[in-house]
DNA sequence: GTCTATAGTATGATAGAC
DNA sequence: GTCTATCATACTATAGAC
């Protein structure tokens, strides 16, 4: 119970900023494109140290991965199981993913750029089933939505479905936390969009 | 002036075809992702084969790239110069497009997934240069329509501009031709939403 | 927890025969 | 235009010393 002689007394485990550094070289530059080299001149150390460490580049990028996607699951199931509208739990979790994209920039960008290639090794196999889940989930809303009345009927579901993913998670290219738009702002704005359209007058 | 010894008698040289396969292979896998002897296996030929038609690698989808931008530039150009209202033109530059999504899906898929990684060599530069020509010509088609009363008023420019971009040219990821839908549908009913949002009663 | 040293493999590219 | 053969390099990963 005490601090005596944990692996983590302050924060971050040796492991753990090792951890991160991957994922910021994985984002940014892709994870075929990085090699263990990279990792380990970026964390100061020789590349044959990595392996004391992770089993091997892989096992990196699936921890990165895997942790995140918990996580930002717990939300959509507390969301899902809110008694929200359909409207009202479409915006949530749109904010929600916003938020992922301020707080979890790396994993959200890996995800974006390299899940279709990683889906191919059986190890990643659960990348391909929580997008199922994430398609049925949105889908859902957006019938929900359509049969409360929420939300006009003369659209393609399949079609806003995915224009809803890509406008969300796309954001990730460009979205840097720090400046003057908060994730919340972003979501906003975005809602906004999708919601009324940029036109002046309309209907 | 005859079809007497013109190396492409019939319609693609040899050279070209073993361009489109490559195209598929970058687009489908990425660049990085594609090896010499992935494509040369996809010819049916050996990887060193492929050096009596190519310098490199990188020379074949510099020739991808530029080629597709090249013709697409030709058609921003003209709805630039032509006297449609700012809506109107910026509508004409989604359609077109979407357009290049449909006739030129590689190409399109390999600049989404490719072009950061790319332009840090200077043999790339030019993605650079027709990326800032880009938002430049976009970002004004937004002001133009905002100044004139087409647009509303109340919005960060900056951010439609990279809404608009990104939900265009990421839907590269899912379109196929030959569906039920042409890339004339999938822009109608992205500019409905984008103009007039999804909610059934707004403002 | 990191280093030295290195194995084993995959990769981009070249030279010359056919 | 393709093949045979191969080079040089870069990569992931391992074994054992410190």
């Amino acid at each position: 119970m005490s601090a005596a002689s944990t692996p983590e007394p302050a924060g971050l485990s040796r492991r753990d900023e090792l951890l991160a550094i991957a994922g910021g070289l994985f984002a940014e530059r892709g994870f075929k494109n990085t090699t263990v080299r990279d990792i380990a001149d970026a964390a100061g150390i020789l590349s044959g140290s990595l392996y004391h460490h992770f089993d091997s580049k892989e096992s990196m990028v699936d921890e990165l991965l895997d942790t995140f996607q918990t996580e930002l699951w717990k939300q959509y199931d507390a969301i899902e199981a809110s008694d929200l509208t359909a409207r009202g739990k479409l915006e949530a979790v749109v904010r929600a993913s916003f938020e992922a994209i301020g707080e979890h920039r790396n994993e959200v960008a890996i995800f974006q750029s390299d899940a279709l290639y990683l889906a191919t090794f059986e190890r990643f196999g659960y990348l391909i089933e929580r997008n199922r889940k994430f398609r049925t989930l949105w889908t859902g809303l957006l019938e929900a939505g359509v049969a409360s009345g929420e939300l006009r009927a003369d659209l393609d579901i399949a079609l806003v479905y995915r224009f809803l993913r890509d406008t969300v998670w796309v954001a990730v290219r460009w979205y840097r936390p720090g400046g003057t738009l908060t994730p919340a702002d972003v979501a906003d704005q975005y809602l906004t969009i999708l919601l009324q359209g940029i036109e002046k007058e309309s209907r």
